[in-house]
DNA sequence: CTTAGCACTCGGATCAAGTGAGTGCCAGGG
DNA sequence: CCCTGGCACTCACTTGATCCGAGTGCTAAG
């Protein structure tokens, strides 16, 4: 365990190195602050810090650096969470007060997220597993082609296409199998209305005819597709510019951490496990992202509730980042969120 | 005007130069090249178009690099487009052909033109202006607001909320309001629709109860919105992280160029302006696009037509790229696109 | 018009010496 | 027992000098 001190001392190291991006010395921690100690003092705690591997020197006589251990430990140990300043507030609620539906709140989400931070920000989209089916519509689109549109709770739209080959399908029948889909499904959780479909398919030759059963089949699995097309796998990331700020972060590893906000699976993966203890805003720092090929970056995220089901968001960086900043602002985005939804629904 | 002999320098120069990343000298394109004549005859011709500023320089002496004008002379003169591999057209026909609604399309669409071409790629979404409006419909989703859905040709689905105020929608008014629209804009084309609801609310007292001439104006300038909202404004991109492949290209104009990726609005823009002529494959070379912040970027688009009308796209890289390759890789994708729009309608 | 020869230029690599920030350690003092 | 001042040491980085060679422009001859 580190002493008290020890502890201040890899505070101000991590403080002054995300701030100046040059190794830190014993005399630049007692000239910037005020411990009461002397610089061979601060130096007895590196060495211990550096036995415990929370800090290295990249050359052997040289500042020092936080490593990925005491990045972590610094997170761990830190205090309070300082609150954004009223502008940056205001600016939120301003900026997300203005959107219209929800592709432009995640928009706007991510969009003010990574201009708070200087970070490429990611949010997962609301899971919808509990949400309510307001609406169903088919409609013919050619005689071999019916589209079917579900509208879900807080104005969430599916739409898919049902082929139907070799058929020549009419308005009154699309228009009576909507309205039998929908008396199923339509007013029931997402959940409840699957099973629906489920019942109404088995005994489908009740009301059907035995030669539009396959027809009327494909169909009903189309919407029960589009009910299990939970939305949950989609993200909307923003600020990818940030990443080739100068200070040359991201030497070599650019590459990797392109790619991966392209293949959104990973950062779903990734932002998947971050599930961790009941901290609200939990982070991986370095190489606990290993296996993702991302052991230069620290990932922050939050989860935050749509009222119905939770999803994350957060911010991807260098290890070299602001925790306790960024920390503070996706917690309070992620709140803001949470009653920006609530209220929404 | 050169010769043409020095054309054929031009050639080798920007050949071996874009394959090398390395000044080259008069030596070394003897050596690459079968021209029939000594080095010191090259350099003469080097010297006739260094002087028309389409070669020049890094370092007084060193070997040559081409110019922006040396670029685009290349292009301009570029004799034969070289034919993709028969390996190369059968995975795009297979890769394009697995594709289901639009949006996975133009995702395929970008993912394999980066691939193919090691750039960034980007597409714009089909214009709509000619579609035909297919259906609508309008959701009471609460007591102030009502959900109006677009669907139109090709299974393009527009959606968003009308918020009405201090109001109370009752399902009967919304279902007799959209009857009455759907009745007026159904079936045409967009322009068509949107004039027909034009005259839907110049005689708007007619048939509305005066106090719900207010809610019904609401009503139909969001789906007059919604008809005019193009979605022509919209691109797909892919392949962002080959903007960091080695040879350290875009030195410090990477965060430029990011932005412009996720400002689609400069995008939209850039290829809006690239009609240039009747060619159906045009190319901007990087001062070229200097009003965009990316004069070290060059950018090759091509038009595509769904049937309907004309949209665009193609790659952006570094101004040293391969353009020959480029050029023949982007005609190909337009044409397939072409095709294959053309036999989904 | 082409070619061979030649002097010249200049970027980049290599090396030596000097500088200074920072360290570890030790002996003395509260 | 912990802190402090002092001191020798390390080593990355800078600067300047030198060298090398690819590549050029020019000129005179074929």
């Amino acid at each position: 365990m580190v002493s008290e001190r020890s502890l201040a001392v890899l505070h101000a190291i991590v403080g002054d190195y995300v701030s100046s991006n040059e190794p830190v010395g014993s005399k630049a921690i007692v000239d910037r602050h005020s411990f009461g100690v002397s610089a061979a003092t601060i130096r007895n705690d590196m060495a211990l810090l550096e036995e415990d591997e929370l800090i290295a020197q990249p050359h052997t006589s040289s500042g020092r650096v936080p490593t990925d251990k005491g990045y972590r430990l610094y997170v761990d140990t830190l205090a309070r969470i300082r609150p954004l300043s009223s502008a940056q507030r205001s600016a939120i609620e301003r900026f997300l007060g203005e959107s219209s539906d929800l592709d432009d709140v995640m928009a706007r989400t991510v969009r003010m997220l990574s201009q708070l931070t200087n970070q490429v920000a990611v949010a997962q989209y609301p899971s919808l597993r509990r949400t309510v089916v307001r609406h169903i519509d088919l409609v013919a689109i050619g005689e071999d082609r019916v589209l079917s549109v579900l509208i879900l709770g807080s104005g969430v739209v599916e739409q898919q296409v049902a082929l139907l080959p070799a058929s020549r399908v009419t308005e009154a029948w699309v228009h009576g199998l909507r309205q039998r889909i929908a008396d199923a499904a339509v007013g029931s959780d997402v959940e409840t209305a699957t099973a629906a479909l489920a019942r109404l398919e088995e005994d489908i030759s009740a009301w059907s005819q035995p030669d539009e059963i396959d027809l009327v089949r494909r169909v009903l699995a189309v919407v029960s597709g589009q009910l299990q097309a939970n939305r949950n796998d989609r993200i909307a990331v923003a600020g990818a510019a940030n990443l080739s700020r100068p200070g040359g972060e991201f030497a070599g590893s650019l590459p990797v951490v392109l790619e991966a906000i392209e293949e959104q699976v990973t950062l779903l993966r990734l932002f998947g496990e971050l599930v961790h203890d009941d901290r609200d805003v939990s982070a991986s720092i370095g190489r606990e992202n290993e296996a993702y090929g991302l052991s230069e970056t620290s990932i922050i995220a939050s989860k935050y509730e749509d009222g119905i089901a939770i999803s994350k968001l957060g911010v991807l960086g260098p290890l070299r980042m602001d925790y306790a900043g960024n920390i503070a602002t996706v917690r309070a985005i992620a709140r803001y969120l949470n009653r920006f939804l609530g209220e929404e629904r």
